[in-house]
DNA sequence: AGTGCCGGGTG
DNA sequence: CACCCGGCACT
């Protein structure tokens, strides 16, 4: 069979494929419109009726011309052979679209994102039946040089979702890739990712994660000779934290790296472990950067949702609700460290519950200001 | 809705 | 600086 012809087929059993659906899809909708059409009103049924149909006589017109510019006609195929070829229709479909040869450039405007993972790996075609859907291994029919779904770490930052109790939002997320929505979410780039030590009485914070590995190995597996061999333990010792660069100034924090290390200080002083991700898992040593939990194709994904997340220098009278209440922060809204470093509240009395409104002027002046109270400091 | 207060604006 | 206030977190 020559390409030219294997093409034709292709197209033919495509379209055939498609006018069936469409098909079916018309005929469930006068099912359910005639279903409905004592509750609704008689013309506008009718209307959709008479579409449906002229519809259908458009999508048979189309067929009949296709079959005719095509030397096959229909009848001489069996239905197995039709089976057949819808199927490789939907493979080389399959291929067409994720091979990288034949991609056509990006033409949506938001394609850079979700568009060219969605692309490559996950085609819902109608023929393959299994309804699983995974890029994890290349089937046997497929392109072998369909590029694997963007592992990059660039093309998953804007998806990394660090969510470690609320699942919930990494589903929302996720189904929000596979429809088309754009997502709205926007981060800034001036984003660093820091790996932060979670041993115990230990903060401290390395810019790498082959230097937190290290670190580890060596301070606190007491791993100092074997530097090359990892059993991967040190992974449930650290966690990756991601600092807003434009305002580190702020994150001055009074944790700071307890245990005197080999390696050079952290670059910035310290991290509230409330800005770090918890549930934010890890990838392998190549300096990945790690991929969403959502992600369907997470590689060396270990959670790090262990004893050790909350640091013990921690020790802010909030108790989990505060926690929780700023990692939450962290999720949704662009890193705003002065939100998370925010003093407790006051618990005590204050100038304006014990004078009222009305006695502004016997106020403190941070009272009088909307700043913190002087006068009932707890 | 009320309260506390941070961050930022104004003179 | 003093002073004020928008807006947010928290109750």
């Amino acid at each position: 069979m020559t390409f030219a012809a294997f093409q034709q087929e292709e197209l033919k059993s495509d379209l055939n494929q498609k006018l069936s659906d469409q098909h079916f899809f018309l005929l469930a909708m006068k099912e359910e419109d005639s279903k409905t059409a004592d509750t609704k009103k008689p013309s506008r049924v009718h209307e959709h009726e008479k579409e449906s149909t002229r519809s259908i006589c458009l999508l048979e017109q189309k067929r009949k011309v296709v079959s005719s510019n095509i030397d096959v006609p229909p009848a001489r195929k069996s239905l197995e052979e039709l089976d057949m070829d819808k199927v490789t229709a939907a493979m080389v479909l399959t291929s067409l679209s994720t091979s990288p040869l034949v991609r056509s450039p990006p033409v949506r405007p938001n394609e850079s994102l979700n568009g060219s993972w969605k692309e490559g790996g996950f085609v819902p075609s109608s023929t393959s039946s299994s309804g699983y859907w995974s890029w994890s291994a290349p089937s046997d029919q497929s392109n072998p040089s369909t590029p694997s779904p963007p592992l990059s770490a660039d093309s998953f930052k804007p998806f990394r979702l660090p969510s470690q109790t609320d699942d919930g939002i990494d589903e929302a997320e996720t189904s929000s890739l596979l429809f088309d929505e754009p997502i709205p979410r926007k981060r800034k780039n001036s984003m660093k990712v820091m790996f932060k030590c979670l041993w115990k009485n230990c903060g401290k914070v390395l810019s790498t994660a082959v230097g937190i590995q290290k670190h580890i190995r060596t301070i606190h597996l007491g791993r100092a000779g074997e530097s090359d061999y990892s059993d991967g333990e040190e992974d449930f010792y650290y966690t990756e934290i991601r600092l807003n660069t434009d305002s580190v100034a702020d994150g001055l924090s009074s944790l700071s790296p307890v245990s005197p290390s080999l390696a050079s200080p952290p670059p910035f002083p310290s991290q509230d472990v409330s800005k770090s991700d918890l549930s934010c898992a890890k990838t392998d040593v190549k300096g990945m950067t790690p991929l969403s939990r959502s992600a369907p194709t997470n590689l060396y994904l270990v959670h790090s949702d262990h004893a050790y997340q909350i640091s013990p220098t921690h020790t802010r009278p909030a108790g989990s609700g505060e926690q929780k209440q700023q990692i939450q922060t962290v999720l949704s809204s662009p890193p705003r460290l002065s939100v998370g470093l925010r003093k407790p509240r006051g618990e005590g009395k204050k100038c304006r519950k014990v004078y009222g409104m009305e006695n502004r002027d016997m106020w403190c002046t941070a009272c009088r200001w909307k700043k913190a109270c002087q006068r009932f400091i707890d």
